[in-house]
DNA sequence: TTATATTTGTCCGTATGTATG
DNA sequence: ACATACATACGGACAAATATA
């Protein structure tokens, strides 16, 4: 999880090149699945975006069903992968 | 440590009042070195704000070396006064 | 040791205001 | 108007440290 460089001028959006990043990551398999993920104050800390723009790109990542996320606790990688419906069981 | 009232409408947040505010106290003498600051539950009680920003003003001065915060316990008045490298020694 | 209360630490959910392109 | 981003704020939940009984 280092943090790769936002670049605030590149077509796409900060927090479209971080989920990428994250989603590079799990992909990679240096995440697995029910392991977390950097929380929100950790993302803000690595690509230098603030807390809403690090909340926006694991929205991505949940949309997709890569990640779930817990109140008050973090967000975990999914156990599929965004395969089916995009649900996470227990 | 009267209650001062707190503009949410005024340009500086609310954070900032209340930090400018224990501080002068802390200036003026009214807590002395190794004395505990108001909990942060009392924060919330008196300025009338939420925890987090409770919590955002005491990160001021503990920034500027002022307080030191104890896990547990609390937070109490430094020593030096943010004058030198805004540590705390023992 | 266990239980409880208080306090700080961490975390997410949500909302508002401002600014830029 | 819209998408994006930052700063700030309120709220709720649970964990960890501390203190006391």
């Amino acid at each position: 999880m280092a943090a790769r460089e936002i670049d605030p001028r590149a077509p796409e959006p900060p927090y479209r090149q971080i989920a990428a990043d994250l989603i590079a990551e799990i992909e990679r398999g240096g995440l697995l699945p029910d392991q977390p993920l950097p929380s929100e104050k950790e993302l803000t800390e690595l690509y230098g975006v603030a807390r809403n723009t690090a909340r926006a790109a694991l929205a991505v990542l949940r949309d997709q069903g890569r990640i779930y996320t817990v109140s008050g606790r973090g967000s975990y990688v999914a156990k599929q992968g965004a395969s089916e419906d995009g649900r996470q069981g227990g």
